[in-house]
DNA sequence: CCAAAAGTGTTATCGATACACCCATGT
DNA sequence: ACATGGGTGTATCGATAACACTTTTGG
């Protein structure tokens, strides 16, 4: 093998998973991917995500590209993975879509996986110029085929966002409305990390976390009983996880 | 800004974090890269990392690239995050020597840290063709000026392994010989963490690990009461941190 | 008055912490 | 016999888990 040949390099992409919460699922936002094949026109999903530029950081890539796929802005996102399986861009038509789109010569990419978590009502612009955005249910993901790995990309962003949901439950607020349930948490968590929470404990667990309020306040409009409403003091909150410290 | 200069190509690296212990030091490895300038041979230290392949997935390269600077072999690497700061390659001294060791022109590159954890009696291949590789005190790389980002990677390895015992105290038999006491199981804790455990409530926290044996021998030749030595099986460990499930 | 969901307290268990003295060995 | 580190148990506290009935509201 030749020096060149071995060591050619690949491109660098970013794929970002954004979780949203609608009440009652827990989605992931996927963008559309519009494929010309002979006279064929069809479509496809896939995470937002796409090549960075020369002299851009990773980080700094992340938001710009997800801002240009679907208009979010000031969304915190954070890296939890990178994959370079060189045959995560094999299928041809993903090739092809690629260098349309790219207008590169597409050898492989190495991508760097970030995920979010943002509250569902952020207004999320459809149909901006090329791309159509829009929630999925994560339960709906298996019986998908997404573009290139994006399936394994997304499982691997959830097992991420669940260890982080484990060990700092208030990881879960950015997914709320400001004011919310405590029904809506418990159901937020349970969700997420698939149990079946206790109404009483629950309440105790979270009454605990520093920064929640509880508001004097009821949800409107509603057919039964009243709920209260909480919030969440990002400002209150201190470090969390630094429970136990050893002699 | 052309879409050509905007979607350059970066190369991708991995560089791998491999900490050992010594018994009282928790020490990391690195390479000696030799520099030329001028008539001025002088050198420096670098994390063992490299350029990858072209059809070569990023756990690969990662594990023939240790093998190929220090002759290390089966070594469970795991990654843990991706450096892209594009400035990360630009001190001239840097970008020199890689232009003249890859023979490559080099833009920037991208690299996917990797953390291990070894039992620092592994032979490692001292002067292997061109490297020389050596095992440095965890505290005195504050002092030491490292090639590129090296000092940070370092740094985020660390965390990411602090983080990692926390959670799964088992991780650290693999820094340990195969049979070892409980004091050098602690001290090698208490270096990591920062901490400083109580002897007895240290004792009680490991033996209900899964797979940690307390053995019918002792250290010999200690000039005191011989300490009992103790082995991990790996076998007999079950998945741990699963300790509380929720109704 | 009925349906639907909200709200609320006690007990038992477990894991984590704090803490001090005697034991075995080599010199 | 002494110096050095090894080995051991108990009491307290806080967090978690199990568990069921009454209250509020709209229709």
């Amino acid at each position: 093998m030749s020096n060149e040949m071995m060591k050619y390099n690949p491109h660098v992409s970013v794929d970002c998973v954004v979780f949203g919460f609608d009440g009652e699922k827990l989605k992931v936002l996927l963008i559309e991917r519009i494929i010309s094949e002979n006279n064929d026109n069809f479509s496809d999903k896939k995470l937002p995500g796409s090549i960075i530029y020369e002299d851009e950081d990773l980080d700094t890539a992340a938001t710009r590209i997800l801002n240009e796929l679907t208009g979010l802005k000031n969304i915190f996102l954070s890296q939890f993975h990178s994959f370079g399986d060189p045959k995560r861009t094999s299928n041809p038509r993903d090739k092809n879509w690629l260098e349309k789109t790219t207008q590169l010569e597409i050898g492989r990419i190495v991508t760097v996986g970030y995920v979010a978590l943002i509250k569902i009502s952020r207004k999320i612009i459809f149909e901006s110029e090329n791309t159509t955005a829009r929630w999925y249910d994560i339960k709906t993901l298996k019986t998908m085929k997404l573009a290139f790995d994006h399936n394994q990309i997304a499982e691997e962003a959830l097992k991420h966002i669940r260890h982080k949901v484990m060990l700092e439950p208030y990881t879960l607020f950015e997914l709320l409305p400001q004011k919310f349930t405590m029904t809506q948490l418990r159901n937020l968590y349970d969700i997420v990390l698939e149990t079946k929470s206790d109404v009483r404990n629950f309440q105790k667990k979270m009454l605990q976390v520093e920064g929640l309020e509880q508001l004097n306040e009821v949800q409107k409009d509603v057919p039964y009983r009243a709920p209260r409403l909480y919030r969440f003091d990002k400002k209150k909150a201190k470090n969390t996880l630094n429970k136990s410290r050893k002699k």
